[in-house]
RNA sequence: CGGGGUAUAGCGCAGCCUGGUAGCGCAUCUGGUUUGGGACCAGAGGGUCGCAAGUUCGAAUCUUGCUGCCCCGACCA
């Protein structure tokens, strides 16, 4: 992408209502703008993020055996009386009125729509274990948004749903979501701890919230060090198989939430050196409900004896849109983001010191239409800004490398190649920094 | 939902107390000079001063009401 033809509003100064950190970049970077409290546009740059971050999110769901599918944003109150939670939800739910007067709803969350479509269709065990997922807006009427996208109204969020005829195989299920959550989070440059949890209004037994240590964390937090260099299930994990040996590892430490903390029992079974108490991001959550929601609404299978039983259910969150103030949060410097290689809205960008000169020029240009033909994202900018405004730039939106094309290098056929998250710069010839690059950005 | 702020050009702000021609910096546009870490000179454009009512010869400024937004708390992915 060429700079000139983009659209990346970036601001030198920081508006006013902006607190923390992510969402002062956010709007510096020209990712978003607030359209309402708790509301954003998604600009260009922000878009590409949030679509990056879909992608892992969809990738890691079907490795684990979620299907994807789309429920709307607006539902019929009538699903909501059934199971009841209508008049539970409070105002937090937005609630709408039709040209016919009907009762509507902007979903907060899905669980009686899945279960409606799931009772339509699915009447025998033979078909579980199932789990079926969306990414889709929601919208919360929180009485105090903030943040910037952490906390606002509206917010885009993947929320799977398994069934499963008894409750040990949806602890199976939900085992396979646990493991597939540290997966994703891992990819995109996070290393979130599964917390005991409160189970809130959703409902449940067994419950963790997904939580990214930060210092602007929005709850206090209490953990065991070693979760931090413990070591996330890789590619090869069979999710057919027995996942409890990961879950177990993965929960045998002490973690939990200041809701539900017991401080003598995290005392007790942490010691002291080993013992963190900090602030953390929920970026996820996963719930066992049982039968919460297949008994009231009527979600039964038949079973191999020939009776009917209502299926065990779970849901599982991630806050798509939440995870990118998350990440800036745990990667950024005094001088703007930090992007992880894989959900870096460019990989590359590529500054031409001097666009209509004869020797950056054509340099530019080979670099970057080889780059784009070997799959690397490049955002060249051809502007004619002055050098300083160019490099601040590239340093607060972020991409994990940065070329400088500039006659001072080119001269003696140089490129300098800049390594944003170290800073390490290196003075290389046009071949030697494609295979560079290519070779850093390999994932 | 309780408490506290704030609203003036795209962004950041001054002016308000003490009513009288709407300003500054950045950004934008034009011309020129620059060119390796947020350049310089000259010129230009851009504002129903959040909305409504009131007081007054006259309101950004005083009064009342409303609304948006932000912060602290209680609540949540």
């Amino acid at each position: 992408m060429r700079l000139s033809r983009y659209f990346l509003p970036i601001l030198k100064e920081t508006p006013k209502e902006a607190e923390i950190v992510s969402h002062r970049l956010m709007l510096r970077a020209g990712m978003i703008r607030q359209q309402s409290a708790g509301i954003y546009s998604w600009l260009p740059l922000g878009h590409r993020v949030l679509r990056k971050i879909e992608r892992i999110v969809e990738e890691e769901q079907a490795r684990a055996g979620a299907i994807q599918m789309l429920m709307p944003t607006l539902q019929s109150a009538d699903l909501w009386r059934e199971s009841g939670r209508y008049d539970a939800y409070g105002k937090e739910m937005l609630r709408i009125t039709d040209r016919h007067e009907r009762d509507m709803l902007y979903g907060p969350t899905n669980e009686e729509m899945i279960t409606d479509i799931f009772r339509s269709y699915v009447r025998s065990y033979k078909d579980l274990p199932l789990n079926l997922y969306h990414i889709q807006w929601k919208f919360r009427d929180e009485v105090r948004p903030r943040f910037g996208v952490m906390r606002g109204r509206e917010f885009l969020m993947k929320d799977a749903y398994s069934f499963d005829l008894t409750q040990d195989q949806a602890v199976e299920s939900y085992n396979r979501m646990f493991v597939s959550y540290l997966r994703t989070y891992k990819r995109m440059g996070l290393t979130a701890i599964p917390m005991k949890a409160e189970t809130g209004p959703i409902g449940g037994d067994l419950s963790h919230e997904f939580i990214v240590l930060a210092e602007t964390g929005e709850s206090e937090v209490y953990c065991h060090r070693d979760f931090l260099d413990k070591a996330t299930p890789g590619i090869d994990t069979d999710f057919d198989g027995d996942l409890t040996p990961i879950v177990r590892d993965w929960t045998s430490l002490y973690a939990a939430t200041e809701d539900v903390v017991d401080k003598a029992e995290f005392e007790a079974s942490v010691p002291e050196d080993k013992r963190i108490v900090a602030r953390g991001i929920e970026v996820g959550q996963t719930f066992y409900f049982g039968t919460k929601y297949s008994e009231p609404m009527g979600a039964k299978v038949a079973t191999a004896e020939g009776t009917e039983e209502p299926v065990h259910m779970g849901s599982y969150g991630i806050g798509v849109s939440r995870l990118l103030g998350a990440i800036i949060e745990a990667s950024h410097d005094d001088a703007g983001i930090i992007w992880p290689i894989e959900v870096a809205p460019f990989h590359v960008g590529l500054i031409n010191m001097r666009p209509g000169d004869d020797l950056t020029d054509p340099v530019c240009e080979d670099l970057y239409a080889r780059l784009e033909a070997s799959g690397i994202e490049v955002l060249y900018d051809d502007t004619s800004k002055s050098a300083g405004a160019k490099f601040a730039s590239m340093d607060l939106i972020g991409l994990p490398f940065q070329v400088v094309a500039g006659p001072r290098g080119l001269k003696d056929g140089l490129l300098e190649v800049k390594d944003r998250k170290t800073g390490e710069k290196e003075m290389l010839t046009v071949d030697a920094t494609i295979a560079r690059l290519q070779a850093a950005l390999t994932l």
